[in-house]
DNA sequence: CGGGAGCGACAGTTGACACTTACGTAAGAT
DNA sequence: ATCTTACGTAAGTGTCAACTGTCGCTCCCG
């Protein structure tokens, strides 16, 4: 979940989960849509989309088809709404923060 | 909109979202509960979600109390609803998009 | 009027990350 | 088999932001 929220955060991917919303695309067709990025940044973005459970790939041949996975979205969407609230998720997410705070000080401190 | 994403995807901040949804809490509250960060590190997380509209500040005295605004993380879980299936808040990111580009370009080719 | 408490603002450092170019690999086409 | 297409991956670079420590401001109390 924390890698879905990374992943929105930045405008590009944004874009790029627009572009394959509705329909399956090649990655290289995904590409073409920029003017002012690289076919590999595209790829990366992609590859942390994919990490983040918010697009599946197909493979077909030697391309590869993403499409958006509406599902991780609608899941994201039901974070926002129950978190802040306190339920069972915010619980886990605590827990998760705390884990973190412990390697940090692990590695902080030596 | 951008900025509120942004602010939401550092685990940091959405702890001290959680803090003061609420229930008001002063800057030094929230740091009190956080031991590996110091207050003006909460004080900055507290600017970040104050730009992007997700906190109010109320002045007391001496203090200052901070309480989550609501309104904005329904305007929030609104985008998500709508962005993808192409409403017009997309349109607007679109220009936002194609805006930043010029920026970069702008920047790149000086 | 001081003095202390509560906070924000300001350098400075460090780690994360978006991007580039160059390269490696798998699947069709010739 | 060899070229070509469509990709991901590796290594390096620049930029951004999260953090620390210090300072300066504002408010309340004596």
């Amino acid at each position: 979940m924390d890698a879905a929220l990374k992943a929105l955060a930045e405008p590009r991917r944004r874009e790029i989960l627009r572009l394959v919303w509705s329909e399956e695309r090649s990655a290289t067709d995904i590409a073409a849509h920029f003017t002012d990025v690289t076919r590999p940044a595209v790829s990366q973005h992609l590859g942390v989309l994919r990490g983040a459970r918010l697009v599946t790939e197909r493979r077909d041949g030697t391309r590869r088809l993403y499409r958006a996975d509406r599902a991780e979205m609608a899941r994201l969407r039901r974070f926002l709404d129950d978190y802040w609230t306190g339920g069972l998720e915010r619980l886990r997410d605590v827990a998760e923060a705390a884990e973190r705070d412990k390697h940090r000080r692990g590695k902080g401190t030596h």
